[in-house]
DNA sequence: CTGGGTTGACTGACTGTTCAGTCTATGGGC
DNA sequence: GCCCATAGACTGAACAGTCAGTCAACCCAG
């Protein structure tokens, strides 16, 4: 069994491999531009491994793009884990999506997110594991609010409402941020993602003054 | 010089159709898998007709994306001028992000704004135009409000950071609603954006019992 | 010797772009 | 009023490059 494990273990490394691979050219030149050939080169194997292993380049980046949101969403499971009190849980949430580079993230992988939304929007398979994702995203906002209410740091509130109308603020604000919008700086979005949170939860929260990060 | 002007118009109408036969493809199949000849069947014309105009496939596809998106900020501009009350017009705003098939739209063209988004990300020329739209987007909400503040509906607020978050709500909504996100739901959605509305305004707004729209 | 991982060489289809030249109409010289 | 030169819109055909996917063969552990 340890043999056969063996290749089998092999072979789901090199899957593994490669779908970081796929994810992180992704992120760097985008799903459209991406070929099989550059996953191929970057895993140091041939092109006709990767279709080995893949049969067709679209399942290919397809699988990519959940791969890296799900290793996403996991890290911010284990944030949120090692992550106390409600108001840090927030914050460390509105960090995540609006503050560049957070992490050992993929660099870029901004351009996932757009890249995820524009084949969803198309491709109907890639579109209900959209929907799966952000339900997840959703559930674990809410999931922190009624932990919050639970431990007594805020009043009780529909968990569930809060939670679609903070992920969508969350990701229209993100979008600010990684466009680079001059208007909508990481400090700025930061300020009024939590400001929102704070107003519609009820609790205090006021921007701490941290000195702008070098650019 | 009505001669001359003549060719030169046929010219101009040329172009235009052919932006606007390539906005439409867009929405319809994406920006990656526009291609030429369709936009050059679409008008009647020869593929090479269509270099003739526009040099490259990219500046095509780039100046449609521009055209598409100025043509529906026009509309808005237009809309709120035939709309008076401050609720109505932030009603007629919210309507037009979060409501499908608004208007004589074209079709799809949700993906226009993801392909948008996802250009805009690595063509600094494109990022440079969004950066522009996005903020004629939030002047014109913020002028809604201060047009509200003037004739007294609401008391004073900054209208201008009330915009750059609105406007990052309605973006993130739309996202769900665009991507059929069963949690979000167009007229959940618009409930949501109004009632962020109404409380960081301060007027009273109650959602109407309408109808669920057939399906 | 068997079978799965692996590859290099290849191909077939696609498509952006070029180019040489056609067609039409305008406009000036006669 | 006729004719030729010029320009600009327009096209068919070919070119050139790119790439996803195929295939027959190879390597090697078991």
């Amino acid at each position: 069994m340890a043999i056969k494990a063996d290749s089998a273990v092999v072979a789901d490394q090199r899957r593994d491999q490669m779908l970081e691979a796929a994810a992180q050219l992704i992120a760097e030149r985008g799903f459209a531009d991406t070929r099989i050939s550059d996953v191929a080169k970057r895993v140091g194997a041939s092109p006709a491994l990767v279709i080995y292993y893949f049969g067709t380049k679209d399942t290919l980046l397809t699988e990519a793009l959940r791969f890296s949101e799900q290793t996403f969403y996991s890290m911010a499971d284990e944030l949120l884990a090692s992550t106390p009190s409600l108001v840090k849980r927030l914050e460390t949430l509105v960090h995540l999506t609006c503050v560049p580079q957070t992490q050992g993230e993929i660099p870029g992988s901004w351009g996932l997110w757009f890249d995820l939304w524009t084949q969803a929007f198309r491709h109907p398979e890639v579109k209900k594991d959209r929907v799966e994702l952000d339900q997840r995203w959703r559930s674990m906002v809410a999931q922190v609010v009624r932990d919050g209410i639970h431990h007594e740091e805020i009043a009780t509130v529909d968990a569930e409402e809060f939670a679609v109308a903070f992920a969508a603020l969350l990701d229209g604000l993100s979008i600010q941020v990684a466009l680079e919008d001059p208007v909508v700086d990481p400090e700025r979005a930061y300020r009024i993602a939590m400001r929102f949170a704070s107003t519609a939860l009820g609790f205090d929260w006021k921007p701490t003054r941290r000195r702008s990060s070098r650019s």
